[in-house]
DNA sequence: GGTATCAATTGACAAACTTCAATTGAACTG
DNA sequence: CAGTTCAATTGAAGTTTGTCAATTGATACC
């Protein structure tokens, strides 16, 4: 996958001219940026993001089968989608009978957002 | 890639009980949601948000050379991580002689930056 | 019990991704 | 000009992803 992100010493400039004066540094650590490098990846696709952009806003009032006409997909990858939310931490989801309920879980985008605003 | 996201009615409901009662409608619209997915999967790699986060706060004043070492990746794949957000549109670079400095574009992570909000 | 419905899982396949080694291109240095 | 350095490109290997058809599991209804 990707590589460990330590951040090692600065290249020793060349004989001549350096190729670069200044030294910098992410603000981020290794550990943040693959926490919020796995929630943008997981809103990475269009469906994905149409999918959070309902469940934020209907959380708990929207089963799946009523999401499935909104896409044209089909069922399995309707499901694939919204497992890959709820491996990310994303979403979560409740049965009730029959249906399954999904719902964004509050936390799960905080860190990303405030990054990224 | 991903279908067409188009809204499509709600699925009729069968003979017996209604699987759900209301039907919700994405706040965002195709579109939008193809060019903000397209922003998180380029950022949705640890190396690349890394990338942005340095290259935001210190615009133009970092080189390639001097962004290798903080990666434990090969300069091939840096340089593809670059391109692949440049790609995006989140980056752009200017070439000084023989280095390349890269700076992030202002306005490219704002819709999404906006709608995690 | 038998049948119908919702939703998750499995298996398969093509496309895209991540990575590196090797090469190429461009620009500077001597 | 020849040699060096920075960075992009090419080619190849292995992995992951997005998708569907088919199946399974769970629950409800008759």
């Amino acid at each position: 996958m990707s590589p460990d992100l330590e951040l090692a010493p600065k290249q020793k400039r060349p004989a001549g001219e350096p190729c670069c004066e200044p030294v910098v540094y992410p603000d981020v650590d290794r550990a943040q940026a693959e926490r919020m490098g796995e929630i943008a990846k997981a809103l990475g696709d269009p469906i994905r993001l149409t999918l959070v952009d309902i469940l934020r806003k209907h959380a708990g009032e929207v089963c799946v089968c009523e999401l499935l006409p909104l896409f044209e997909v089909s069922q399995p990858t309707l499901s694939h989608h919204l497992k890959k939310l709820r491996d990310a931490g994303i979403i979560d989801s409740e049965r009730k009978g029959l249906w399954a309920y999904y719902y964004v879980r509050p936390k799960a985008l905080r860190e990303l957002s405030g990054w990224l605003a």
